[in-house]
DNA sequence: TTCTTGACTTAGACATTGTCCAATGTAGGA
DNA sequence: TCCTACATTGGACAATGTCTAAGTCAAGAA
């Protein structure tokens, strides 16, 4: 993680104690926080730290191609600061919980040019619902 | 979409004028409106029809399977009437338009038994981004 | 080290989307 | 036609996100 934030400075970032924090927080593996809990577990370490920082932060993140945002169900978005590693996510459609996932085939080339209907297409999410072990089992 | 009004009453639907507008809205292919469109349009035909209502008939008709809820960007939810044909979206990442579009390989088979990590996997949904032709030439 | 400055942070107002509730209205069966 | 359970309404409220003006500070310059 500190290595995310050298490159950031080496980006121009200036290095301040709230994106900081907000960098920390997101260090992790299945780490999938909205930018409401990232607030929470930011303000355990750094008291005064707001809302609004915390917005601006994540967005920059994003900008930056150093996490991902995850719009799961319409609700909040979700910060997956697994950028550099492709893969998609298996939801729990009980508890909401999310896990990464890795897939075989490319689901770019599943889709046929005539389909594509002149677009230039670029990105594709592939997102997996079901029930996990936890709820599974009461 | 009145055999869309009749499957319903057979199933203990009453009818009235503020549901019969919203499926009527609701009728078309490619057809992706936010629940504000929804009520937009609604109120061109029934003026008096609340926000409300409009939100609960689309609910319901999610909850019987007739519609379903896209969740594309974070912002409102979509509702596409194309629920009995199996199908994925296309959108535009610069204006926002929706399309079907169908692939050729099964997603659910691509993710192989150890990355399912014990969930009972039932529902996959595959999102596409690009830049549309008319977004493309200026 | 101290100074300077433009970028950063803050609090709170505001916007958007969606949910809930009590009062009122009405579809459809008796 | 009358009943009544279900549907609709308007408005308050909740959750999430955006914006702004004023104050603060990181980091380069001297």
């Amino acid at each position: 993680m500190s290595d995310l934030l050298e490159r950031l400075r080496g980006r121009g970032w200036r290095l301040t104690a709230q994106r900081r924090v907000v960098a920390e927080v997101l260090d992790g593996d299945h780490v999938h926080y909205t930018a409401d809990e990232v607030h929470a577990r930011a303000t355990d370490r750094l008291p005064e730290i707001s809302r609004a920082t915390v917005y601006n932060t994540l967005g920059e993140l994003v900008s930056l191609g150093e996490v991902l945002e995850v719009s799961t169900d319409g609700r909040a978005k979700r910060y997956d600061p697994n950028a550099h590693h492709d893969h998609q996510h298996l939801i729990c459609s009980r508890c909401g919980t999310i896990r990464d996932v890795h897939i075989q085939s490319d689901p770019l080339s599943a889709l046929p040019e005539p389909e594509r209907y002149g677009f230039q297409v670029s990105e594709v999410t592939v997102t997996y619902r079901g029930i996990c072990p936890s709820c599974a089992t009461p």
